[in-house]
DNA sequence: TTGACATATTCCCATATGGGAATATATTGA
DNA sequence: TCAATATATTCCCATATGGGAATATGTCAA
């Protein structure tokens, strides 16, 4: 089995870094395909393949006007993944404040009664309390 | 050109599904593979091969004890893909507004003195003064 | 040392990829 | 109708993929 087609989903279609490039750049304003080859420094056909990507997957609209189209990032399809990686908020969390706390405790082992690192209960004991 | 590695950051990684049941699974509590086969019901190559991946790009830690390894979901390699995707929080949420902002319109076109759908102005008229 | 268990690697293969180059399609204006 | 412009598609190709099956490596316990 080869890899799950770029057109599966968001996550597949993202991976590409000129697809995000594409995205960051349609995100604030539409564009015709021309200003982003122009823009991002592409081959037209490459940029028109990435845009065909993106719209299979609904990661960006299109209008027609003339002979143009003008395409225009769907924010609202980047959702699932910011879904996704928030799930894991509070554990990066988490991993900062036993860190931190390493650290606070490291110091207070040093000088135990020094005015400098000195440090109250606080909030972040939240986390020393547990493991 | 074939696509970028899988390995090459996380957003390819990440792309794969399996992968990121696995990393839903290990960002509790670090697991053995064995842990993962049944839980996950996937063949122990496959696992290995994908931890391998998740590895690579440093979305796990691993610890030998005997026999044994313990992964562990390295949250903190999520965050780029996090915060890539929440630059775009304000465009979706742009979005949404006009949607709402459209249909509150709608509706007070439809019955302009209904008291069901009269709406005093609000926050949401961020949204309507701009374009 | 040997056998059992846990995990990792290798080999095979059908398949989709992205870039380059060439070409096709669509739309406008004269 | 034709030439110019804008965009899309096709063809070619080297390459990495993930699963399956088989096998290798590593570690323990007796």
């Amino acid at each position: 089995m080869p890899r799950a087609s770029t057109t599966s989903d968001a996550f597949n279609a993202v991976a590409e870094p000129r697809r995000r490039d594409i995205l960051n750049y349609l995100a604030l304003q539409e564009r015709s395909v021309n200003e982003i080859v122009d823009s991002l420094s592409m081959e037209q056909p490459s940029v028109s393949k990435h845009l065909r990507v993106l719209k299979d997957v609904g990661l960006v609209n299109v209008r027609r006007d003339g002979r143009n189209m003008f395409y225009r990032t769907n924010a609202d399809a980047i959702r699932p993944l910011h879904e996704w990686a928030s799930t894991f908020e509070r554990f990066w969390r988490h991993q900062l404040n036993q860190i931190k706390n390493l650290a606070e405790r490291k110091a207070n082992e040093q000088q135990p009664n020094s005015p400098t690192n000195f440090k109250p209960r606080s909030k972040n004991d939240f986390d020393r309390d547990k493991n």
